[in-house]
RNA sequence: GUCCCGUUCGUCUAGUGGUUUAGGACACCGCCCUUUCACGGCGGCAACACGGGUUCGAAUCCCGUACGGGAUGCCA
């Protein structure tokens, strides 16, 4: 069993977008599977027709493949229905599916008066004394069965790939719905139809499923296979302890992307983030693939901090050769690879270099902060070509007239030529800046 | 309410009864390098949620408490 080639899929509803938490699961599966040279699948769950979208589909799909996460197969719930419906079929057969009458209204009273009689609100099975004719009353009367799954009451034990030793008691769970009044399916069956028809042996989701997994794992047996491994990682959290995952708004996928950052920072960080390997700025997928451990996850819900994703990125960013951001600059106006070396080691995001594109091209207020400093500057700047080698000589000579060094020497050059006390090694900016700028800005004259 | 799960430096974690003055990484602070910032090098600060118990010995085992998360849907 641990020799087998795993085949897993990501199976996200097209109910809304990708967001951390849903994309570090898709992102966990695709690193499970490329390890160990399997199969990522994508399956599209689109069960709930009402709150499906192909917008949404389409986001999802644009979100992975931004990521760089390509999937081998693809399948979608909705193609499938008359599968569904054999299943059901097989489970009416056997005694573990059943026809409930009941609206939701009346199962809504009943889980409140259970509540409030301190029980948990668990489904009494009404559904299975019902007698023939009471059926045929409840038909006439216009309603339309939905169908429970029978579970067994046992207890259902699993080695999880991340919890390890898991034991769940069906006692104190509903047999769950899994044919809709309308005739439509519900996830929680179709869910596993697929996993066996598709061969999948390994499914990695959310904590959040585990009671899921349990159910699931009956209807596996019950539908005469058995169930893959399971794996439940532990949720994300937000800086102040608060559930992500299911807060659809929170931190999307397209908003960091619009953000600037880059694809392998969100991988860098959702890959190792509550593992025992530290997150560090990894510039390719092969690098996390290669040291991908599911084992290193660990069961403790992890804090999310967008903060952490920004650093990662920066230093993603600064160490990008021109090649690998040609494409994306030169929208900008940038196409030149040394003012790209010039500058990146100050940037946050790769769209950052146009500040500095623009500081060299375009006029600026300089700041002139020691005026005296920057005249000598001016009658000291040599007259020959201004080239990376310019700043060093020319700044002894300034030091050396003015008898100021250091910060005080410094700092007042580079308020004057760039209007910032911070940036690229000025040395390197100098060639891009030109000598009219320079000696404009000295003046301090917006040029 | 009930059922699961979790709780070690700011953060992610190592740790499965003694080898631990609790280790690493990131962050932070300092020094060095660089006549800015960053990078790099060196160093530093900093944690076993709480209370009982078991034991010669507990971060590690047991019980309880607190806090947090998840589930409890004709959502996924």
């Amino acid at each position: 069993m641990g020799q087998m080639v795993p085949k897993v899929r990501f199976a996200p509803s097209p109910t809304g977008k990708l967001h951390v938490g849903n994309l570090r699961t898709a992102l966990v599966n695709y690193l499970f599977a490329r390890q160990a040279g399997g199969t990522f699948m994508l399956r599209i769950d689109d069960t709930d027709t009402e709150r499906s979208s192909a917008a949404y589909e389409a986001a999802i799909r644009a979100d992975l493949t931004w990521m760089g996460m390509s999937w081998d197969c693809e399948d979608r719930q909705s193609d499938r229905l008359a599968r569904y419906d054999e299943a059901l079929a097989t489970l009416l057969q056997s005694g573990r599916a059943y026809a409930c009458y009941e609206t939701a209204e009346e199962l809504a009273l009943k889980r409140k008066a259970q509540l409030n009689a301190g029980r948990p609100p668990v489904y009494d099975r009404a559904a299975l004394k019902l007698t023939d004719e009471q059926k045929a009353a409840y038909e006439a009367e216009g309603r339309r069965p939905h169908y429970r799954f029978k579970l067994l009451d046992e207890e259902v034990a699993w080695t999880d790939l991340v919890r390890g030793d898991v034991a769940y008691h069906m006692s104190s769970l509903s047999d769950p719905v899994i044919i809709r009044e309308d005739g439509r399916v519900i996830y929680t069956l179709a869910s596993v139809v697929d996993d066996i028809d598709h061969e999948i042996t390994a499914i990695l989701r959310g904590e959040d499923h585990v009671t899921n997994s349990a159910a699931q794992i009956q209807l596996f047996e019950a539908l005469g296979a058995s169930a893959p491994q399971m794996g439940h990682l532990a949720l994300l959290s937000g800086a102040e302890g608060e559930g992500l995952s299911k807060r659809l708004g929170s931190l999307s996928i397209e908003e960091l992307r619009q953000d600037g950052v880059e694809p392998m920072a969100v991988a860098s960080v959702l890959g190792r983030i509550g593992t025992s390997q530290s997150v560090q700025p990894l510039s390719a997928m092969t690098a996390l693939i290669d040291s991908f451990d599911i084992s290193a996850f660990g069961r403790a819900t992890a804090k999310f901090d967008p903060q952490e994703l920004h650093q990662i990125n920066a230093r993603i960013v600064q160490q990008y050769e021109f090649d690998e951001v040609k494409d994306r600059v030169q929208p900008l106006g940038i196409d030149d690879a040394a003012f790209w070396l010039a500058v990146r080691g100050n940037l946050a995001s790769v769209s950052d270099a146009k500040i500095w594109w623009d500081v060299c091209h375009s006029a600026i207020t300089p700041v002139i902060e020691d005026a005296d400093l920057c005249q000598a500057a001016i009658s000291l700047l040599p007259s020959d070509d201004i080239t990376d080698e310019t700043w060093k000589p020319w700044t002894k000579a300034v030091a050396d007239q003015t008898g100021k060094k250091g910060r005080s020497l410094f700092m007042p050059l580079r308020l004057a030529l760039t209007g910032q006390a911070s940036g690229p090694e000025m040395a390197g900016l100098l060639p891009f800046l030109g000598r009219e700028r320079i000696m404009a800005r000295l003046q301090g004259l917006n040029a």
